[in-house]
Order: C-alpha cells, then structure tokens, then sequence
DNA sequence: GCGACAG
DNA sequence: ATCTTGTCGC
C-alpha cells in the first residue's frame, strides 16, 4: 500500500506550513466510503537517544476485531517535534510501515489530531488525504480548541471549539475517564468518526497479563 | 511580551 | 514521546 501523492519530506518549516495550507483544501469531511471490512491501528515509538523512530500499524477485521497483519518500520528522524507540524516527523516511517502491507485497511485510526489544527490539517488529514482513505484523528491531549466537559459516563460527547468552529468532540470512551479529541481525518464525517472510536475502543482489550515489548533498536540489554 | 503547544 | 514519584479509587 503506497501513497497517491508523493511530495518531499526534505522541507523546511515555511515549506511544511505552506504545503499543508495547500493539501488542507483536498480534505473531505463528509462520509464517503463503501463497507469497512478492514480498520487500522497506528502508532509511533521513540527512542529520545538515538533518533530513532519505530512506526508500527495493525490491522483488524472490523467485525470481530481479530488481527489481520502487523507490520512495524524503523527510521531516523529527521525533522523536529514542533507543534503543528507533527506528520512532518511521523508519516515518513509510517508510510514505510504501510509500504509492507499486504492488505490495506478501509479506515485508518491515527495517534494524532485530524481537523483540530491550526491549519485544519493535522497528521490524520496529512495521511488521510496522501493514501485517499477515510482516517480518523485522536489525541489523548488537544491540540487546540475550547470545550465544556463533558458527562462522565461513556459516548458523552462535548464540541471542541477554535475560532466559533467547531472542529472536533471531547468524547469519554469510558465512563469517568478523561475524553480523547476525536476529529476529522479525511473521507468520515465527525459524528461517524465517534461512533467508530466508541465501537473500537471498549472491545478491544489485551489480556491483563500481556505486555508489549517492543525488539530494541540496539540491543543494550542483551549485550 | 507571555503563555500554550498533537507526540 | 519518555521518565519517575506520589496519590487516589475500587
């Protein structure tokens, strides 16, 4: 699975702004997909150390949620953490990990804010519209935006605010536990973005006793 | 000028 | 993101 549009990483932050002012205006954010069969998963590690960035992307089976493939990908970063600026530094090695899969998935969850940024462009958008598949957008923190908390049981939602627009929902996947900003990435509405995120995320669990260990990029404990 | 600031 | 310590709730 490889992008539609392929434009440089090698920018500078000018660039980067400005490109994403340009590829902000191929976003849609209305429904427009046939049935998602496949859904995935995406995630980015670091190692604060050695530069290093390890993608990894998991498919599941939309209906029963089993994993259908997993592929990871390292690389080295090279552009900086800077806020509003984030898919500069994440989708190089996420489009590597995606450049792997053998079956592609028909909606995509990322570890990112979608349309609530700055410019309406946040990771979610960036790869929504580079690969042209629905993604959705969630942060564990906002990137922007004014809210009112929202009712503390699980699907309560609350508007998430910039500029008298709305442009995402602080939504509690669990009942009494902080909300996650959901919002748009590419192709989904945010009502449709939700419902998804509330369907993924009380059925999905690992056992209690699992922990993800991740191969290390050099191997210090073993030497 | 000062504070905020996805991961 | 990663790291670390202290605290609260079931």
């Amino acid at each position: 699975m490889n992008p539609k549009i392929n434009h440089s990483w090698n920018l500078t932050e000018l660039q980067a702004r400005h490109l994403q002012q340009e590829l902000a205006a191929k976003v849609t954010r209305e429904d427009q997909f046939e049935e998602i069969q496949r859904v995935a998963g995406v995630d980015v590690a670091y190692d604060k150390h050695s530069d290093q960035l390890v993608a990894a992307v998991v498919v599941l089976d939309a209906n029963t949620l089993e994993i259908v493939e997993t592929v990871t990908a390292d690389d080295h970063a090279q552009f900086p953490y800077i806020p509003g600026l984030f898919s500069f530094r994440e989708l190089p090695p996420l489009i590597k990990a995606f450049a792997k899969l053998n079956h592609s998935p028909d909606l995509i969850v990322c570890d990112g804010q979608g349309y609530a940024h700055p410019r309406r462009f946040g990771l979610a958008c960036h790869l929504g519209v580079v690969f042209d598949i629905p993604t959705i957008g969630c942060g564990k923190t906002k990137l922007l935006g004014e809210y009112q908390a929202p009712d503390t049981k699980r699907g309560a939602t609350a508007p998430l605010i910039d500029n008298g627009e709305v442009i995402g929902n602080a939504l509690r996947t669990q009942t009494g536990i902080n909300p996650i900003y959901v919002s748009i990435g590419h192709r989904i509405s945010l009502e449709t973005a939700c419902k998804w995120i509330l369907n993924l995320s009380p059925k999905y669990r690992l056992p209690e006793t699992t922990r993800l260990t991740c191969s290390p990029l050099s191997s210090p404990l073993q030497s």
